[in-house]
DNA sequence: GCGACAG
DNA sequence: ATCTTGTCGC
């Protein structure tokens, strides 16, 4: 079962929000990365216009033929704006809700957005899995950082710098098609990752992780 | 001051 | 995120 660890009053304001950020940043870990990975969670939220709510939708994925094992969606009320930079303030409450609501315990949370790659190294992949002590990864469909295109073939990658770092890597996961942006969360490595990412891809763009979770999302009513 | 800025 | 057009995958 998955809990939140020392849960944290939810900020209010930006400055506490950012403030937030610098005291949990050191809490990332690179050990304790998991030897066997069986099992990989897809996490998304879905955002309804006119009824002013989230939904976020977790799939649990068996990494032997990407089947969906367990699944959760929780709707809710937004608790922050959308920041650039803050983005976890928005979408980490529900998400939290529902990883607590899975059956099966996920080995790594695979994020819709950045984990290292962020203004502060701690973007939405950080914060949750600081606060489940998952590992967890980052794939984003836009860098925050800059970076050279990697070749074209499926598998070509190239660093992604922010400032002076090397924050993560633009991966092409299908030939010829724009390439994701792939960061460590917590208890990862930058290289698992990207073989991770890239047993997801098969087919898309985006990880099947994701993609289930997305579908997920928008059928629930 | 200006631009850039995950979803 | 969403909107919109053309193209591709199933």
């Amino acid at each position: 079962m998955i809990t939140v660890r020392d849960p944290h009053p939810w900020p209010a304001t930006e400055t506490e929000a950012e403030a937030l950020q610098r005291r949990l940043r050191p809490r990332v870990r690179f050990d304790g990365v998991p030897e066997e990975v069986r099992y990989a969670a897809g996490l998304d939220v879905d955002y309804r216009e006119d009824s002013d709510e989230l939904v976020a939708a977790v799939t649990v994925l068996d990494l032997a033929d990407l089947s969906v094992v367990d699944s959760a969606v929780v709707r809710d009320r937004p608790r922050f704006p959308y920041v650039p930079g803050l983005f976890a303030f928005r979408e980490a409450p529900p998400l939290l809700d529902a990883l607590q609501r899975l059956t099966i315990d996920p080995d790594v949370l695979v994020c819709d957005g950045q984990g290292l790659a962020h203004p502060r190294r701690f973007g939405l992949a950080c914060h949750l899995g600081v606060l489940t002590d998952l590992p967890s990864i980052g794939v984003g469909k836009t860098p925050m950082g800059h970076y050279d295109p990697p070749g074209q073939n499926r598998g070509d990658w190239t660093p992604l710098h922010m400032d002076d770092d090397e924050v993560g890597r633009a991966l092409r996961t299908r030939t010829g098609v724009k390439p994701v942006f792939v960061s460590v969360g917590h208890r990862y490595t930058l290289q698992a990752a990207c073989d991770l990412v890239l047993t997801l891809t098969p087919t898309y763009r985006l990880p099947e992780t994701t993609r289930t979770a997305d579908h997920l999302g928008r059928q629930a009513e």
